[in-house]
DNA sequence: TCTGGGGTCCTAGGACCC
DNA sequence: TCTGGGGTCCTAGGACCC
């Protein structure tokens, strides 16, 4: 038997455009924007004075100043959210041991052991958002529930500063009108099979004869319907416990469209780098590389990947590889985007090359690391990446980033 | 001046080995 | 110089999340 569990999730408000206004007051109140860096961007979070405007997350800046003209851009830093992000997951830890980072701005909290200590979960999440508003002065949305995928729903349910309650006892009677969409998990694809299905709402999905899901989904099948009944048994897995980081990759839209091989090949040996000094600093090296293109007309695209007899971590074995795979292509258009990532991942074996000449690079390579690391990312770099310096230190910021040190990297 | 970037998981089909 | 089946690794592509 399953003991009931509480599960809090909360979810930080128009998180970056909140750090940003309360890092400036001048921001305050007026609706602005964080976008990232680089000529062809997109809105990655805005204010709610702008969302009150119509601008939505992943318009272009010209698109989200046309809804509203008085639109403050702001150019994201990462830093300041992943520094932001890290506190909070700390406040968080002084209610539970048991906090699992879902992204930047969302965690999961297993406070079932709590509850002795602090009373309910309601003053658990009071005392959480009492604590975020008066250290950051930022106000989140939380959710409480039986388990992971309630809780989410839940504090997707009051925004900004919600505080949404699933009793055990209610889940059905919340789930039966409650559209297929609002479970994480259910996507665009996935809904538009499901209606065709003539499933709508969780209630109709929770009642769906397995049989019949199975047949369309495979094994997911059975997983949809108990997330249509609000079952959900996956554990909140705390830090430090995680699986081990998968695949470390770049991407980066080029501000024009380029067809010169020379410069297409500067870019990749930039994104190379970046690539080969996150994954060191994560200690692993890997052995399948995958470079991806976008093409100019925005649509066409293509991966291919390659797995190779050694791991590498390398930045110039990243390039030679990723350079590799290019060179079997014939190129159809200008190239709009490029993305690298390193994938089939073992821990880093601390092992000395044989040769004077490996032990030379490796020792750049190893110096060129500590002093980015004190410095910030691409200060020292590979000379042919100079010209375009301006680019490399261009960083989109991704709510998917997570505070350092959160990924655990354990020995295969 | 149209449309970002970081991931994970799943499936399908082919190569290869026992 | 036949046949079948299971396991593993690889590539490619899609769906989903933030």
């Amino acid at each position: 038997m399953n003991k009931p569990r509480t599960i809090l999730h909360v979810d930080m408000n128009a998180f970056f455009a909140s750090v940003e206004q309360q890092v400036n007051p001048e921001l305050r109140g007026k609706p602005i924007a964080v976008v990232g860096g680089g000529g062809r961007t997109v809105i990655t979070t805005s204010s709610y004075e702008a969302r009150a405007k119509g601008v939505k997350t992943g318009m272009a800046i010209w698109e989200g100043k046309r809804v509203c003209p008085e639109l403050i851009i702001v150019a994201g830093d990462n830093r300041k959210y992943s520094y932001t992000s890290g506190k909070i997951n700390e406040i968080f830890r002084d209610f539970t041991p048991e906090v699992e980072a879902f992204s930047i701005d969302e965690s999961w909290l297993d406070v079932t052991h709590s509850l002795g200590i602090f009373g309910s979960a309601e003053t658990i999440a009071y005392r959480i958002k009492a604590r975020i508003k008066h250290s950051f002065g930022i106000t989140c949305s939380v959710g409480i529930a039986p388990n992971k995928l309630l809780a989410k729903l839940a504090s997707d349910m009051q925004k900004p500063d919600g505080l949404t309650i699933i009793a055990p006892e209610k889940v059905a009677q919340v789930l039966e009108h409650m559209p297929i969409n609002v479970l994480c998990g259910i996507g665009r694809k996935m809904v538009r099979h499901l209606n065709m299905m003539s499933i709508y709402t969780c209630g109709e999905l929770g009642r769906c004869d397995e049989a019949r899901l199975t047949r369309k989904f495979g094994i997911v099948g059975a997983r949809l319907k108990r997330m249509g009944q609000g079952v959900d048994e996956s554990p909140v897995i705390p830090f430090g416990e995680e699986d081990e980081v998968k695949s470390v990759g770049h991407s980066r839209t080029l501000d024009q469209d380029i067809d010169d091989p020379a410069e297409i090949r500067r870019f990749l040996l930039q994104l190379s780098e970046m690539v080969g000094s996150r994954a060191r600093k994560y200690n692993v090296s890997g052995k399948t590389i995958h470079l991806y293109v976008r093409y100019a007309d925005f649509f066409s695209s293509w991966g291919k990947q390659t797995t190779l007899k050694s791991y590498i971590s390398r930045s110039d074995d990243i390039y030679q590889a990723a350079l590799g795979i290019l060179n079997t292509v014939e190129l159809e258009q200008p190239v709009r985007l490029l993305g690298i990532s390193l994938s089939n991942l073992q821990t880093q074996s601390e092992q000395l090359p044989l040769f004077i000449e490996e032990r030379k690079k490796l020792e750049a390579t190893k110096a060129m690391d500590a002093v980015n690391l004190r410095f910030g990312d691409m200060v020292v770099t590979y000379g042919s990446l100079l010209p375009g310096k301006e680019n490399a230190g261009s960083h989109v910021i991704p709510p998917s980033w997570k505070p350092d040190g959160i990924k655990s990297v354990s020995v295969k």
